[in-house]
Parts: C-alpha cells; sequence; structure tokens
DNA sequence: TAGTAATTTATAATCATTGTCATTATGCAA
DNA sequence: TTGCATAATGACAATGATTATAAATTACTA
C-alpha cells in the first residue's frame, strides 16, 4: 500500500521522496525493532547511494511526528518501533534483540494507561516507556 | 560513613580503594543522576590523576551487582542513581536533567510491582525501567 | 612482608550519531 | 507545464561517549 505511506508523510507535512517511502514500506508492521544502521543496510540494495544521514533524518522525523517509536532500551543504539500504540519491550542482553510485551500482559497487576496521564509531578509528559532487560527465553535455554 | 562504603565494596567483592570510596561517597544520596564524565569531574579535584576509565569500570560493576541503577533515559549518555529501590524517572528534554518519579505516585493506576515479577513471556527479567520524557515544570515555565 | 592478581592510569581506538555543504529533487505558484 | 524556492539528499568530516590496551601501581592474602 504505497498510498498510505505517502499519506503519512504528507500528513506530517513531509516531502515524498522515494527514499523515505521505501524506509516506511520497511518499517510497515516490522517487529524487529531495527536500528538505524539495520534500515540503512537493506535501503543499500535498493539505493546504493543512500546515506545513513538521509535515515536517521527520516527517522528522527517521524519519531518527533509521533509516527514511530525511538527506544532507549538497547545500550549500543536506538532502535525504532513502527508500532505507536501503547506496548513495552523486553531487551535481551545476550543476542540483543528487543521483544515486543504487550500492555495487557498479566504481571501488570493494573492498567497503566501512562499515556492518558498529561503530566506528572508538573512536568508535561511527551513520551512513555516500560523497559525490562534481561535474558530472553531461546538464550536462557541455550544455557 | 566510611565504614559503609568499605562494606558496600566488600560484600560485592570489589577491592577497596580510595577511588572507588570517593566515587561512593559522591554517589551517596546523589538525586542529581549524574553521568560518567559528571562524577570523573568532580572526583578529579581530589584525584588529579583518575582516569574516565576508572569511573566506568567502577560504576559498571556496581550495575551488575545491583548496587545502583544504570538508566537509559538521557539520549546522550547514561545516567546513574545510587538509589535501587523501585521507582521511576522523567527526563526533560531542554534541560537535561532526571527527576525522580515515586512508584505510588498517583497516576499509576496499579501498583506494578515490577521487580517481583521473575519473567515476562518466559524471558528472564534483570531490571525494569520506566521512563518518561517531556518538558519539566521549570522549562515549560520559562515557556 | 612478599607475591599475585586486581586496579588504575595514559593513551589510543571504536563506533553511533551529528554537522557541513554542495548538489539534487519536491511541490507550489504562475 | 514550467520555473523556483526550499527541503532533502549524499559525501564526508567531526563529535563525543564509551571501550580497549598495556604498563605501572596497589590491595589483599598467606
Amino acid at each position: 500500500m504505497q498510498y498510505m505511506t505517502v499519506r503519512l508523510l504528507q500528513r506530517i507535512g513531509l516531502k515524498v521522496t522515494p527514499q523515505r517511502q521505501a524506509l516506511l514500506e520497511l518499517l510497515n508492521g516490522n517487529k524487529t525493532h531495527p536500528s538505524a544502521e539495520d534500515i540503512y543496510s537493506k535501503l543499500v540494495s535498493k539505493f546504493p547511494r543512500i546515506s545513513l544521514k538521509t535515515v536517521y533524518n527520516t527517522l528522527a522525523r517521524l519519531a518527533e511526528a509521533g509516527e514511530i517509536q525511538e527506544l532507549d532500551i538497547d545500550p549500543y543504539r536506538k532502535r525504532f518501533d513502527p508500532n505507536a500504540a501503547p506496548h513495552h519491550h523486553f531487551y535481551c542482553k545476550i543476542c540483543g534483540r528487543v521483544f515486543d510485551v504487550a500492555q495487557g500482559d498479566s504481571f501488570l497487576a493494573g492498567d497503566l494507561n501512562l499515556l492518558d496521564r498529561a503530566d506528572v509531578n508538573g512536568h508535561q509528559i511527551d513520551t512513555v516507556q516500560l523497559n525490562f532487560k534481561g535474558v530472553c527465553k531461546e538464550c536462557k535455554e541455550k544455557r
């Protein structure tokens, strides 16, 4: 659905370029929480001359507009999530993968409703992240 | 209470060095969530030849041992918190300060009891962070 | 008090991210 | 449709936090 990516870019006031469209299509439905470098290396096959700067720039604009999430969970690099709906993340220290954690998962005693709150202690809240770190199931089983 | 810092270091199996003692005393009760550089620049007055590596090394060891928290909330650098008790953080995008947010604050619909949970979706959880980002009260008032 | 293993320090290296600026492409207006 | 102002792109250099290396020093154990 190329149409959606065009609409999205227009809605947030960005010019529609082939690079941006390709980036958005790459991100659409992507559950791997890629880094800028991950995205860059995939775009290179389609745009051999694309610059990392372009990737960073577009990702920053999309995050500003609230279309994607910039995750502060990987200690080595920023990770990006096209899923803007409220949910949380788990980072595996061993393999480096980031997994989604549904907000409704039973371990949460109550419903956070985090994003409904306008402020905390008088501070204006723009984004909320609930981050878990540890060792993922697979890495744990491999000992 | 120099005695406490000695005990703490011994308890987690680290050698007691003057640098480490000074670092721990600097951190004790510190609510500013300093970066490694912040800590380094204060230690330099007492130890003119101290290395940044020593600061990073000690902070990493303390975090591994669970004595301090390594916060992934400031997009530019790691921040450290000597308060190991469960609580959350707010980062101001304008001034860069990090504020504590008590776990009991009313906006939390339920009690997370985050640290009591051994795993999520089969993953082993070691640490949890709930991070808010936005504009702090003071910066907001200054427009 | 000596030995050894960890720690510290000086220094260089790494690497994600950002800045600069010339070139190019987009979208609006005529 | 064309031309233009402006934004976006790409090449490249720079930044800056963090990590690696290795030699010198120090802390702790026996």
